[in-house]
DNA sequence: CCCATTTTGACAACGATTCTCAGCAAAGCG
DNA sequence: CGCTTTGCTGAGAATCGTTGTCAAAATGGG
């Protein structure tokens, strides 16, 4: 995989903010700075990034996908509903339960989703 | 909200099957039988019957949703992502951790999301 | 440089879901 | 029953996130 110019500007991209965000913002934001970078290489760059374990992806209520740079070992989010804080956090004894459910279950090539959704102090006193 | 024909014959076409189904499966199953239903009308029943918690829906990992007539007390899936056999599982222990977790942040009004995707035994032998 | 290979991006295509709105059906009433 | 009012339906159009297309541009090795 090559570095280009817009592989770069994504990462770089990725790394400036903190919550959860659309490919579509995502290419917003790059459109106001100085590397604009097309619709399409905004997915296939985040695409790649997911695959690679970079960054992490999951889906709204409505089913959008949104998208943020986490560190690499395998976590899972504490979401604020309000303001889209995330904390990341880790949970062995889940981990341990899903394999052994899908095992016994005779399920195999497992993978699970796993999200906390609350109101973080900030917006319950806002 | 009035009990017509095609609100019926939703309800009925939910109970005859055990696994999660899209929408469009719905519809054709419904086409198939003596009752037509636009799919219009089968995405707003459905998403009244979720509304209602008569319905889970989850979504894919590709993002499309999915739905299944379930047991009302609180659960969560092991689905075959070939077939959409699933298993209903419960798990105590998470339901503590994911509380906890959220506490020691300081989140409130917590809800928590959580699938495990898998291939089953005999999606696996096909 | 030169060439083979990869990448890009404007645009079209796609698929799931929702919207539109004119026609239809279900209550309520006398 | 007729009549009215109101909610419901559905075919098709519109929406929207996402992926495919493909010619032009960029890249890197020789
Ligand atoms: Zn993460
Ligand atoms: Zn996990
Ligand atoms: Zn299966
Ligand atoms: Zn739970």
């Amino acid at each position: 995989m090559r570095p280009t110019r817009q592989r770069t500007a994504v990462v770089e991209a990725m790394t400036s903010f903190d919550d959860f965000r659309s490919a579509q913002d995502i290419h917003d934001l790059l459109g106001r700075g100085t590397t604009p970078v097309g619709l399409a290489t905004v997915y296939r760059t985040l695409n790649a990034l997911v695959e690679a374990g970079e960054v992490d992806m999951l889906r709204t209520e409505d089913g959008e996908a949104i998208y943020r740079r986490c560190s690499e070992t395998h976590h899972h989010h504490l979401v604020c509903r309000e303001c889209g804080a995330t904390i990341e956090v880790e949970g062995p004894a889940v981990e341990r339960w899903t394999r052994t459910i899908a095992a016994e279950h005779g399920y195999s090539d497992v993978a699970h989703t796993l999200e906390i959704f609350g109101t973080c102090a900030a917006c319950r006193r806002a």
